[in-house]
RNA sequence: GCCCCCAUAGCCCAACCGGCAGAGGCAGACGACUUAAAAUCGUCGCAGUCUGGGUUCGAAUCCCAGUGGGGGCACCA
């Protein structure tokens, strides 16, 4: 082997991570310990995904420590016997690519693929166990017409769909954004621009059609996500239950429905209101008088002028105007007045509701504001959900101190009904059921179900993305590109404004756009609008599994050896939006016939953040800490087992806390032990020291566990501890030649792949071995290693630990009882109190409960 | 407002099914080696687990209430 002449394990030699990390980093090259490209290979498999990064121009300590670990899993279970695809590849359409683009007047195609080509030279260094016959970038062609193969399916199922309506814009990145690329301070996660309201026809795939199964399917990961993830995904699908229930509108044909999640209060309903910005106010108001008309006009543009983020704060004034017109109550007859308020959204539910102020607080607010009448409908027991004290100073309940109109606080809980004709004294529950019954039977209402979820919006008003493949005719009609036609390729920047200005840059390209209709030849248009890049990253874990296939976009028979991926690591930053929307894509592949599962991902791992000095780095802050430099300082070893080590993973690390100069202290003392082995490979460690074999043995037994309950940073410690075990015996009178110390070094070195590859290769050559050692299997505990010698047993004293008894792991708890008794610390703090009770569970503790 | 998670030594963190509170690291102190320093090696841990209740022979661990911190959703009817 060529580089064999600087590994001498010379006297004196010392650890050197450039040098180690220069010379095994071609060797790894040259032998792809990590490909998985032999078909009959009959291990069993694992699918280990890391979250593909956008290619951002270089790692940074966050893909640093994300890396770190998904690294450990993938090289624990290769380790473990099984074929492991651990594969890489870039999410590279995207804004950032775009706009450096325009701002240095180039194509984002080539600082795209440079980018690439750096990153991938980091990651590299980084030691990451990847499979690179597998890389992929989505901004190729050969990806993208994918992409628009996906679309296609969507689209004949009719999961794709063009409609206009009002959408989220934002106006520094000029295109439209999803709801989960909204932040909740209504700014957009891109940009950080405010967003704005516009409407436009647009893309759209159907996910609301998936709202049920991407709720309920939650279940089959609870245990394996995150629970903050999944209730995450809960909160964001945001089902509730009700009713519709219709009323009818004087002086209108039509009903109006209004979705309601207490239909037993409708008899406290006391007026009704509908969302400004909905069609349906503006029809109502057109009715009324000219009076109302221009209230309502003025009202309209006052909503209209109010940003988002002025109208999510929840505690601001509530605001409104009567439009003149009135409903009938279904269940009484009686009439409400209608009136528009833009505390009521007009894209949920049916844009208007049924006000019951005496049990909803919203309501009570704007009936209070308004003056407008207040029905209690529910006796609510005892104090209030608020904990409002209802009781007066003598105790006896005051029925005026619970009053609602009183009050100002609204009875949302549990109790039975009144004023309400046959529901009266039902419970709310039951109240529910029975009005929903009642409004079936009459044909005014029936169940309903509304999800805070919308439809996808995947159009976008930019160049670098994945060109929708639909052909506009001149008769406004939408036509499929052909599959034998894709992919609809992205047409050349020369000559192209990329400049944001509201409409896709596409639609300048001339001669792309203007193609004959597919069907009759006569003048079409190509839509020129490009999809969202989580469309990419949707399906990409099915492309890795044959990413040159240029005849499917992944092979079926590859995705029932393969898939679902078996463990996926990656930030909570994506919990919502890439997790939601790769779940729904892999559910309408199911649908679709192509695969035979339905979750994407089985087990998912969220790391951390790095932060440093209790903060997020950021620019504005000026606390980055640079990954190359690290690297340079420490090496790549040290920074992959500070991830590891920091703590539990999934807790942010903070940088000022830990210590890559302790992590490297540690692998120069692992390294250095490897150096002073004397003994030669092969050497029967049954003829070694034997305390330092039982170490061995009890960290060979543990170790696979911790690891699969992703507690690397125990594992770590529990090697650390290894290490100075050995480093005792070696300078004591065991000695380097002894053969546990040579087995101990190679459990050392055989843990540390996991971490910290490069050093973990250098000491297992230093002990004799050939490359590489992440292919040698895990070695199994020898439990008769395992079994201790003696045991601590603990007695205790009414709870208090009185003597401490060495006795061997198999006693019977009669005899640990009796010698517990005979302990004179134990009869002494018994005393003269009487024994009332003894538990003994051998071979660790007695307990004797005694009474005077 | 609704929901979720967390709190152990100066700091980062361990502690299995409820059974001796301490594995590991950082920082610190002292010592060995050295002319000296660095590196290396060694030695050093009385915090009783945020607070208050409860269950139990026994609670960091389970239950209830609170405090502090973090997060999600939020005028979603």
């Amino acid at each position: 082997m060529e580089h064999e002449h600087d590994t001498s394990a010379a006297e004196g030699e010392e650890y050197d991570f450039a040098t180690i990390q220069k010379k095994w980093q071609p060797v790894w090259e040259d032998l792809a310990p990590f490909a998985t490209s032999d078909p009959d290979d009959t291990r069993p498999r694992k699918y280990v995904l890391d979250m593909f990064p956008y290619p951002s121009g270089d790692l940074h300590m966050g893909h640093a420590e994300a890396y770190a670990l998904g690294d450990v899993i993938a090289r624990y279970w290769r380790h473990q016997g099984f074929n492991v695809l651990h594969p890489i590849g870039w999410d590279s359409f995207g804004l950032p690519a775009e706009n450096a683009a325009i701002k240095r007047g180039i194509d984002p195609r080539g600082w795209t693929y440079d980018n690439i080509e750096q990153q991938k030279k980091s990651m590299k260094l980084y030691a990451a166990s990847f499979d690179w016959d597998r890389e992929l970038h989505t901004s190729d062609p050969e990806y993208y017409k994918w992409n628009q193969w996906l679309f296609l399916q969507m689209y004949k199922k009719g999961l794709a769909y063009r409609k206009d309506s009002w959408v989220n814009w934002d106006p520094v990145d000029q295109t439209v954004l999803a709801n989960e690329q909204v932040l909740p301070d209504g700014t957009s996660e891109r940009s950080g621009a405010v967003v704005v309201k516009k409407k436009l026809t647009q893309w759209y795939f159907k996910i609301t059609d998936y709202a049920d199964r991407l709720l309920d399917d939650l279940q089959q990961l609870e245990g394996h996500w995150p629970a903050k993830v999944l209730s995450m995904q809960r909160n964001w699908i945001g089902r509730s239950q009700g009713a519709d229930v219709d009323f009818a509108i004087e002086g209108r044909d039509e009903p109006v429905s209004v979705f309601t999640t207490r239909p037993d209060t409708l008899h406290g309903a006391t007026f009704m209101v509908v969302a400004p910005d909905a069609d349906l106010a503006a029809e109502l108001a057109a009715g009324s008088t000219p009076e109302v008309q221009a209230a309502f006009q003025d009202y309209l543009v006052q909503v209209q002028k109010s940003t988002e983020m002025e109208r999510q704060a929840t505690d601001r004034e509530k605001t409104g105007v009567f439009l003149g017109r009135y409903a009938i109550n279904p269940v009484n007859g009686e009439r409400l007045p209608i009136w528009a308020a833009d505390y009521v959204l007009a894209d949920y539910g049916h844009g208007a509701v049924m006000a019951v102020p005496a049990h909803d607080q919203r309501d009570l607010d704007f009936a209070l504001a308004f003056g407008l009448p207040v029905r209690v409908v529910v006796e609510t027991t005892g104090p209030d959900t608020t904990g409002a004290d209802t009781t007066d100073a003598a105790g006896e309940a005051d029925p005026a101190a619970s009053d609602p109109a009183v009050t100002g606080v609204a009875l949302a809980g549990e109790g039975r009904l009144v004023n309400s004709g046959e529901l009266d004294g039902l419970t709310k529950g039951d109240a529910i059921a029975r009005m929903i019954e009642l409004l079936e039977q009459r044909g005014t209402g029936r169940a309903a179900t509304n999800y805070r979820l919308r439809d996808w919006l995947i159009s976008r008003q930019r160049y670098w993305g994945t060109p929708i493949p639909i052909i506009h005719g001149e008769d406004g009609s939408e036509i499929p590109v052909p599959e034998d036609q894709l992919p609809v390729l992205l047409p050349p920047t020369e000559g192209l404004d990329l400049k944001p200005k509201g409409t896709s840059p596409l639609g300048a390209a001339t001669d792309w756009v203007n193609v004959p209709n597919p069907i009759d030849g006569t003048p079409a248009r190509r839509d020129a609008d490009t999809m969202d890049t989580f469309v990419d990253s949707s399906w990409y874990y099915l492309r890795f599994l044959n990413p040159n296939d240029d005849t499917q976009a992944f092979d079926p028979a590859e995705a029932r050896r393969w898939a679902p991926v078996d463990q996926y690591v990656g930030g909570v930053t994506h919990a919502i939006l890439h997790l939601l929307y790769a779940r729904f894509i892999t559910k309408v592949l199911y649908d679709l016939g192509y695969i035979t599962f339905i979750e994407p991902f089985t087990a998912l791992l969220n790391q951390g953040m790095v932060l440093m000095d209790g903060a997020a780095m950021s620019k504005s802050k000026g606390n980055i800490v640079q990954l190359s430099q690290q690297l340079e300082e420490h090496g790549v070893d040290a920074v992959r087992l500070t991830m590891a080590f920091a703590g539990p993973p999934e807790d942010d690390i903070d940088w000022a806390d830990v210590s890559p100069v302790g992590s490297a202290k540690f692998l120069a003392r692992a390294w250095r032990i490897a150096r002073d082995v004397t003994s030669a490979p092969g050497a029967d460690p049954a003829t070694g020291d034997q305390a330092l074999r039982r170490a061995t043995h009890r960290f060979l037994a543990d170790a696979p566990g911790l690891v699969e309950a992703f507690k690397f940073n125990v594992v770590v410690a529990r090697l650390m501890e290894l290490v100075n075990a050995t480093r005792k015996a070696i300078d004591s009178g065991v000695g380097p030649a002894d053969a546990a110390v040579r087995e101990a070094a190679e459990v050392t070195a055989l843990t540390l792949n996991l971490f910290s590859p490069y050093t973990a290769e250098d000491m297992w050559q230093h002990l004799g071995h050939e490359p590489a050692v992440a292919l040698v299997p895990w070695r199994t505990a020898d439990p008769a290693l395992l079994v201790e010698e003696s045991v601590t047993a603990v007695v205790q004293v009414d709870g208090k630990v009185r003597d401490r008894l060495e006795v061997a792991p198999t006693i019977a708890d009669a005899d640990l009882e009796e010698q517990a008794r005979a302990s004179a610390a134990v009869t002494r703090a018994i005393g003269e109190r009487q024994v009332v009770k003894v538990i003994v569970r051998a071979p660790r503790l007695v307990s004797i409960v005694t009474k005077p």
